[in-house]
DNA sequence: ACGACTGTTCAAGAAAATTTGAACAAACTG
DNA sequence: CAGTTTGTTCAAATTTTCTTGAACAGTCGT
């Protein structure tokens, strides 16, 4: 109880001893969402609600991650929005609560299915988009050009053999089911 | 012959027919792999050697990307560096000639074996690390704080513990092995 | 209904990245 | 061996993205 009052009461000095641990931690995941096309802060917070037992307030989170109560509601509420976090209540409280989801498993799933999937979708659709052009301008050229045109339009079929192949993969990672990267190799045997 | 001599020499009006199908695919490439962390005029150039039955020079590209020479030299200096694009010469030209790396599968295998695996090797780095502060760190804790630092560290585990299986599973990829999402899963299965 | 306290949005400022032109270097030709 | 052509590197300038403080809006208790 009495660590308990004392962590809200604190402002930022005297930080616990594991302060230095649980943000070196954050800012691996942190990098690591980042690369993965996400905002840097978005997983330092989850990760700080993930090692936190208990839900977090915005103000403890700013206060952690040193960050200013905007960018926290920002990246917060998009976590939310991909339900990487969640909003609860506690009792008497006025301010909200944050807790971590906390199956990384389910997250990817989740990351994969809405982001993976329409990324790919629309390189699918540009691919045809392509072709279409292609196939409308042949009529007009002449022998050469018409070479030219019939390679770029093998090689633009390969590439939609490739994505939807890719679309399959991913399809099946989302559904939890197994895998077989070789699958891709095959959509480009034949040369 | 009349073809290829007219494509050198013209300059930039007069653009093929199917000049807009060709940009339109690279763009698509192009974003996918800006989102997959690389510069988007590399996925471009990538495409339009891809597309192209010949080699092509850089004067080329950057005429058809619209790209000044030193971003084509740029980005296409990373793209030999990660073996997407090969050098080629030709008999008495002087200029370099470039071509693609046909193989999709090859090239994503060696992105993530290069990239990806590193990556997650400074994520568990970090854990280790992080997990390494909190034990030097526990013997001078109160019970209330040893409880919540015990926690930090069953959650860093299990982050170490999916990293690992990430990695796992990166390796077998990359080896061209079938893979089984569902070992991510049961990795964090014990709560 | 008012006042105090939270959370969100917005526009200005800061920081980071991309882009480009020009200077430099290297290779071939006559 | 000069002169020309090609490719690379660099620093300045532009664009884009991030960050922040302040204004706005909502909610709860009194």
């Amino acid at each position: 109880m009495s660590t308990a009052a004392a962590k809200q009461e604190e402002p930022n000095d005297s930080q616990p001893l594991w302060r230095e641990a649980e943000l070196q931690a954050a800012d691996a995941i942190g990098r690591l969402m980042e690369f993965w096309g996400f905002r840097r802060h978005m997983g330092r917070l989850w990760t700080v609600l993930y090692l936190s037992p208990e839900p977090m307030t915005t103000a403890e989170l700013s206060d952690t991650l040193r960050l200013s109560s905007s960018a926290v509601s920002l990246s917060l509420g998009e976590l939310v929005r991909w339900g990487a976090v969640r909003k609860t209540w506690r009792p008497g409280e006025r301010k909200d609560f944050y807790e971590a989801e906390n199956s990384v498993w389910k997250l990817l799933r989740r990351v994969y299915e809405r982001r993976e999937l329409n990324l790919i979708k629309e390189a699918v659709d540009a691919f045809a988009e392509a072709q279409a052009r292609l196939e409308a301008a042949r009529p007009g050229l002449g022998p050469e050009e018409r070479r030219r045109v019939d390679f770029m339009r093998k090689r633009l079929s390969r590439l939609s053999a490739l994505s939807k192949v890719g679309e399959r993969l991913v399809r099946l990672i989302v559904a939890g089911r197994p895998i077989n990267p070789t699958d891709l190799q095959s959509a480009e045997e034949e040369d």
